[in-house]
DNA sequence: AATGAATGAGAGTTCATTCAT
DNA sequence: TATGAATGAACTCTCATTCAT
């Protein structure tokens, strides 16, 4: 029934699928949104999702996995390149919070709904998360050993407070996202106290 | 039928009741869970829970409300002390931290859930909500104020951030949580970056 | 949800669901069967056929079961009896037709729909099964052995020959049944029977 | 858009669809089955089949028309040889146990689905059966006639016995077949047969 | 001659809710 | 105060069937 091939017209609307599953799950919540709701949603009737998934546990497996693959694929190419850690950071905090513009829907749905899932499904899901967290907590590495960051820093705290602030602004798009972007990075390096003496760099 | 209030044996019976739907919304979601799971974790019958609760909505405000209020009474205690910022923001944090701690279940109800309230509900709640990051907030034009952070500090994009952070330990609950409200005030405070000549405290 | 206790309503009620299933099964099979249909049959809505069986399958195991026992049970208590052969032989056609007869519906469902049960359930009603088909063997055995049948019988073959004769008269039912078990007796009896000059009666 | 009759491949490929139907429905019962399991089996599409049947229930109807033809037909040309009592018999349980083995599939499904057809289809397929038990009856009137059966045989019992012992045997394919028409002939034939002094064999 | 895509009806099942007792 | 029984609506999922290509 489901064809593997590169069907042309079969993935794009999958992929269709997988766009409104993402919308009405992060509207409702995986167990509040019906099948009934993603069809409409795409246009066809709610029998014929099933054309497209088997299961509507599989629609929200697709949808965490669009929600965070891009994600974790910049972190990577940004702690690939060599840029100094303040310019890694600073891009960090972007593409979190672009992603989040961007996927906004998918990745809500990951972070919020992705406990429904199957064991096995899950665990594929925790290892590219951990994954993102993990390099996140090198590139923390890298600024201590590069003596911009204090000797003393715990990295993999610093790393989870990255990712938690970041999440924090998940729901307020509508702000101005380059100055929130600004000001987190500040924070992050330099916090909210009045700064002494001479300002850093 | 519904006893009117000061009926003890009532009211205690009730207060059971909340705690157990707060038990099951936070394992299980709004949706996931069940009115027989609730009643069964509070040892009667579904039927029974009626007695309670007209709706199983009802019992999701209740539990809500109820995650809340000591949250945002403490704030308000802290706000209203005279301590100096530095203490104020630790304070702030530490209740946040344990406050998800002690309530953990219905406080973590009210993050993930309340959007499957009624408008007006959810507007009660929202009003709370605002009411603790506006005393976040005013917490932080004190400290600007008094000299202790900078002067062009986003009060509102700090007291966004504190709560971004804090939210994001939710979960992980076995960690060592003085050790996290420590070192998450020093990051607020002073940024993870290296400290040149003097460090204060 | 259902009550294990002796609690009398519940029970009568439960019966009567396993009396509507065995005949809504009976006559469309266990696929073609809806629980609409079983829940009309009763006089109560669809959902509350799930208050006496968890599934439509758990339905089925109960009617199989309902159909085989007293079958069983009977075939038990012929064996133990120390009639002569013949009047074993009669009781025991006499039982399986007069079973069919009573419990028509439930042991036509158990004979052709229990194949739709799941393993474990289906292994429990063969032992009951096998336990008929021994016994009746083991009664031939004893013909044997008391000379009243040939030496060489095959036990085993003789036994599932009269089984499967007598479930060839399961749907007509309209027939004068004791004319035909005294002919399938007589069939059977001068068959098996060591021939002898004269013959008796 | 079907093809009138004689397009040989059309016909071929037919056939193949019967076949594969009765394979399924053997398996899984007319409502177990899906039209989709059918065409599996035959290597083509779910929607393909409708080339070939215009419903599922055409597809039954033309399985146990297969089913039953061949084992009608081998009756007849018994009926019509002039053989002797016995050796008629013995032919009669020989067809009937090896067509069960051979058309297994098609005969089983007409045996146990054949419910699920319309009703003027079930009269045909009826006029079939009626046929088939007609021609045996008068096999035994013919012995009875020929002194070889007892005189007060009752040959419509008789005949619905022999059919009912035989299809007893149906799903126990692994065992030796000849071994059981011999002994079925034989149990049939010292029941029937007009006790004398001395026996025959 | 065959298929991919879609459909709509109906299936089994769950569950919030009601109510007499 | 609590329960057993029932309900009806909604849900996920399956499937026979259609039809343009």
């Amino acid at each position: 029934m489901a064809p593997e091939s590169n069907n042309n017209r079969y993935q794009q609307q999958r992929q269709q699928a997988i766009r409104s599953a993402a919308a009405v799950f992060a509207e409702k919540g995986f167990h509040g949104a019906s099948t009934k709701d993603i069809a409409e949603r795409m246009g066809i009737k709610q029998g014929s999702l099933y054309y497209y998934f088997k299961s509507k546990e599989e629609a929200l497996g697709e949808v965490c996995h669009y929600g965070i693959e891009v994600y974790v694929d910049r972190m990577q190419s940004i702690a690939d390149s060599d840029q100094p850690f303040e310019s890694k950071l600073m891009a960090t905090v972007t593409s979190h919070l672009t992603s989040y513009r961007e996927r906004n829907e998918a990745l809500k749905v990951h972070n919020d709904e992705r406990l429904y899932l199957p064991e096995d499904k899950r665990a594929t899901l925790k290892k590219l998360g951990s994954n993102y967290r993990q390099q996140l907590e090198h590139i923390f590495e890298e600024g201590v050993a590069s003596g911009v960051l204090r000797e003393s820093l715990d990295c993999h705290f610093a790393a989870q407070a990255v990712i938690g602030m970041c999440n924090g602004w998940g729901d307020i798009i509508q702000l101005d996202i380059y100055d929130i972007i600004q000001k987190c990075t500040d924070l992050l390096l330099n916090g909210f106290r009045e700064r002494r003496k001479e300002t850093r760099q």
